[in-house]
DNA sequence: CGACAATGTATGCGGTGACAACAATGGTGT
DNA sequence: ACACCATTGTTGTCACCGCATACATTGTCG
């Protein structure tokens, strides 16, 4: 016989919701639908997300979490050379991208409510991780010495933005990897010394 | 006294969509409430798009032809020189991208319906635009011959990247222009001979 | 002039998010 | 041990939406 109280709502909630929003994408995330393959009432969900973008917030700011944990596995597994490190995090940032292209729009949606401090702090985490892979470039000669944030931000950019285009169905996921190689190869080029 | 008829529903629609799209967001925008703004029954869009998607391709199309009147506007402004045409298409395009955050961001959605082909067929001209453009730059000299087409969606994805963080607030418009001209720059530099 | 296609209307269905009042549960202090 | 109370879930309701169907009006063309 089911206890009257489900025990962990919130986390099987932000489970199910991120299976969803991987198979159907955000638009068709309903809470009551969550609130049903839970098991509990269609307004439970109120309790734990004080409404729909509650929770769309709160899959954002898990999202930058992973999004952090995986570039840093990529860092450590590629060795302390700034190229091969570079080859690394471009590829694990695509990867993590397109394999969850919904999760990658909800998190750079921009559009979240007011008290979002979270998700600007999460968000802010692999800026740093870029920022510092590209003052270690500049430490080992490879990149010019300058302001390191704004080539942080251009190199980020140009990930994004393939990604972009590639979750859009504007570019097939084949040219994916010469792409990535065309992209990083022209910024090494273009911010050496 | 008002006719039966409206006249031309369709283009009433779509401009109150468009500028509600632009104030409040492709998810705010509701097919009953463009009807009852046109002062028609809630169900007389449906004579002129199937559905809600529908309007909102509708949209996205528009949306690229107006991108690529407002490109080739730069273009001929900017002259004949390989550089300056390219500063040029790469603010406006950013002009527009963060003028029109939502309309940008439905255009290169991807998510449209089954027969959406006129959508890619008008996404298409703008990265004809930047082919040519790349093409033009490498019988100046001024880049490297090879594939332009790779090139040139390196830069675009750029541009795109960086419009999609500002429009996101994960950075602030202040450091648009500045960032612009590294993009291009370093754009430049690595894709020169 | 009459049929017909195009366009707008009236009405209803199922679904959703938000809200409020109520109920069960489990921990806490005395 | 027990009353108290914050937490968490339930039930019921409301307004809104997209979509569908049947019907009304209009202009056009044979």
């Amino acid at each position: 016989m089911p206890a009257y109280h489900h025990g962990n709502l919130r986390t099987t909630l932000l489970d199910a919701a991120e299976r969803r929003l991987r198979e159907d994408g955000a638009e068709q995330l309903s809470l009551r639908e969550l609130a049903r393959e839970a098991g509990v009432s269609h307004a439970a969900p109120r309790r734990h997300f004080a409404d729909r973008q509650a929770l769309l917030d709160a899959l954002a700011e898990a999202g930058f979490a992973r999004l952090d944990a995986t570039l840093r596995v990529a860092l450590n597994v590629a060795g302390p050379e700034f190229v091969p490190r570079l080859h690394a995090i471009a590829a694990a940032y695509l990867k993590f991208a397109t394999d969850d292209a919904a999760l990658l729009e909800l998190m750079f949606a921009g559009k979240h409510r007011e008290g979002a401090e979270q998700i600007a702090v999460a968000a802010s985490v692999p800026f740093g991780l870029m920022d510092a892979l590209i003052v270690q470039g500049q430490e080992q000669g490879v990149l010019a010495a300058g302001d390191s944030h704004k080539v942080g931000v251009v190199l980020l950019a140009t990930l994004h933005g393939i990604a972009s285009l590639i979750n859009g169905s504007l570019l097939v996921p084949e040219l994916l990897d010469g792409l990535l190689e065309t992209a990083v190869d022209q910024f090494v080029r273009g911010a050496r010394p």
